[in-house]
DNA sequence: CGAGGCGTATGATCCTGGTCATACGATTCA
DNA sequence: TGAATCGTATGACCAGGATCATACGCCTCG
């Protein structure tokens, strides 16, 4: 792959005239990781912004009290730790690669010019973090719903998102422990694995080598609004 | 006031050059809003940005269950609503002013023109985006905490951000209800109510009519630790 | 003035989900 | 091959905070 084919794989970078492709192309850096590694820590300096090219990632990050929080799963073509190139100097969360993962590194400085020069570019950034900051406030919102309602939501939303399809059932090819899901939801891991195995037993959701099928979309809507056997 | 001074009260325009500031004062217009008062709610078609002048305004979601969380506090200089702009077409929130409150609106063809013209101005929002983000993330990574936790990180980050002095004891002059905070924490009003009439008999916080002082803001750092009364 | 509404206060009870403990299969490594 | 480690599973117990109920002071308005 050139690697002005590997920068038009960034939505960001997509618009850009061929021109500006290949200078980002010129500046920037393919960076490789392996599931488990972390790409940066929080509170690391950071001097480039890093956009996935393919791979997946989680976005964490730790308590006092040593409990993770994923604030989010990234992949293929998304921008991570935009927040540092813009706001501070330091990472404000940690990233770990979930599975093989290749990245794009652009310098904080060229990325800076290039926005000076391309104000469209801008626009597109703007509005990636806009849609983060609807999808944080979201689950802000519903963080203090019942657990059931907090995995169901997750699952849905997984599922409108990067769904294929395995006997004409969804499959959400992507990798989570029970402890990563707890991480997502704010909830223990023995909490994780009881509601899990459970809704496996009920064929609802499956859980599968390399990610989840969903067997029962019905169901999952039920409990994503709250009245599953419980109410709310 | 002149409409120009106006418009330098915001921290996103005061940068601008001159003829810019003339700029956004000709096409924008000021609005009040009373307490209790909706700037906009969540679902209504967004044609502008607003920019608090003066005034106080929470912005909060509504939950299924009926249950409101708030997602942010803003005062004078602060935009809202911004998401809608670059986003999508319509408030993922609502905003309501908690005093009396005059805002500046902007036309989003407007700004999005004076985007594409002034890049520096773009930094200025990717800032205040990334800025907000990370609140988000940290309010979410805190967010099942202990109750006490949560209310002490809370008053803390107000005391940095707003403090006036009041017999040398830190003043928090924003006027929010048992209701408000339960809002904000994501608990429910009794919660909230037990918890600060507790902190008012300890001497932590004292609620007053027009805000909260800080009595004891060692106590208050204890609790956000997580290390007061009970453990974690 | 009395009635009603609102915000605050406080007690009794219940239940979800956290905590602690134990166990079991699969994989790795000595 | 056996020990150790890791992820998953499941039970027993407990407590933080939600829920339900009642009450009280203050303000507004008829």
């Amino acid at each position: 792959m050139s690697a002005l084919g590997t920068v038009g794989q960034i939505r960001l970078f997509r618009e850009l005239a061929r021109e500006d492709r290949e200078r980002v192309a010129r500046v920037s850096r393919v960076v490789s990781f392996e599931r488990g590694e972390r790409l940066f820590r929080e509170g690391d300096r950071c001097s480039s912004l890093v956009a996935i090219l393919c791979g997946r990632v989680k976005v964490l990050k730790t308590t006092r009290q040593g409990r993770d929080l994923i604030l989010g799963l990234f992949g293929r073509g998304d921008p991570v730790g935009a927040v540092a190139v813009f706001q501070g100097v330091r990472y404000p969360a940690t990233a770990i690669a979930l599975e093989s993962t290749k990245c794009l590194e652009i310098p904080k400085k060229e990325l800076l010019a290039l926005l000076e020069s391309r104000p469209s570019m801008a626009l597109g950034l703007l509005a990636a973090l806009s849609r983060r900051l609807v999808y944080l406030a979201d689950r802000l919102a519903h963080e203090h719903s019942r657990v059931e309602v907090r995995y169901a939501r997750f699952f849905l939303k997984l599922a409108e998102s990067l769904t294929r399809t395995q006997d004409s059932k969804p499959f959400i090819p992507i990798s989570l422990s029970r402890q990563d899901l707890a991480d997502i939801m704010g909830t223990t891991i023995e909490t994780s694995i009881r509601l899990m195995s459970r809704w496996g037993q009920e064929g609802i959701v499956e859980t599968l080598k390399d990610g989840f099928v969903i067997k029962d979309m019905a169901a999952l809507i039920q409990h994503s609004h709250g009245d599953g056997a419980t109410r709310e």
